[in-house]
DNA sequence: TGCATAATTGCACTATAATGCAATTATATG
DNA sequence: CATATAATTGCATTATAGTGCAATTATGCA
């Protein structure tokens, strides 16, 4: 399911996006997976965006995905001594403007909302939703 | 000298960059500082390619220059926590294609040629010299 | 003061990557 | 089987970033 050979470069390529940053330190800080509605409440960034960078992330070899019913969670791979001491890194980062603070704290309220540990509910935010029709 | 923001994502963007990396892997694997001419005969890349580069890395608080007589040594900057992170994190990476090991050998072997500890001769490199009017 | 050289930079060009909209796929449920 | 919805993707557009050449700057030295 991971590539064999990732290049380094494609890694922090991967880091290198405001986006995609903020979902690694929000599952890094968080500790947790979570599936795209979750990330999308907890981000505030339209499902088409962050789904895309879903997969860029996962194609670096940074997240792995899980297909449970209609949802999919996603959560940090750390097999490997690398990507170990990135989240330590990841860990180590400044949070100048307490963006990433924030994020977190929207993420810890939606996780409430889990039944049995598990996402029951879509977006929630409604000017995220697509049903705007 | 260096920016009292660094925003994160400008951090990894710094390192998205093939020869970029292999600048930053090589002054952390050394544990040495460089001037310009050493890293175009140890990555073997023109200068005015490596120039650029460096003075990204510069800007993203990676690096920092100084400036000798006609020659600029360029050295890790390592006094932040995450930098100290980070250069852990260089140093845990895969080099799948021994590109990395290949670039110290050269960097080692040119370093022979230092008196006093300083660079004393230019781009040795016969095909990446700028004199070849 | 003139020349050689370490290093940097302006400019044009090309390649790559992020974005938003709309459509589509896949799954659960009445 | 029809509908709702979680998630993904095709496409056109825009923005960003790397490259090579040639010119320029800055310094040491004869």
């Amino acid at each position: 399911m991971q590539l064999i050979t990732i290049q380094p470069e494609a890694l922090f390529q991967s880091l290198a996006d405001e986006t995609r940053l903020r979902i690694i330190r929000l599952l890094a800080t968080a500790g947790e997976e979570a599936c795209l509605c979750e990330l999308v409440d907890s981000l505030r960034e339209p499902a088409y965006k962050l789904s895309r960078h879903l997969k860029i992330l996962r194609q670096a070899g940074l997240l792995s995905s899980q297909k449970e019913g209609r949802w999919v969670y996603h959560r940090l791979v750390s097999n490997l001594p690398h990507l170990e001491a990135l989240h330590a890194t990841i860990h180590a980062l400044p949070d100048p403007d307490h963006a990433y603070q924030a994020d977190l704290a929207r993420f810890k309220e939606r996780m409430c909302l889990r039944e049995g540990g598990r996402c029951r509910v879509g977006i929630l935010s409604d000017d995220l939703k697509m049903e705007a029709k």
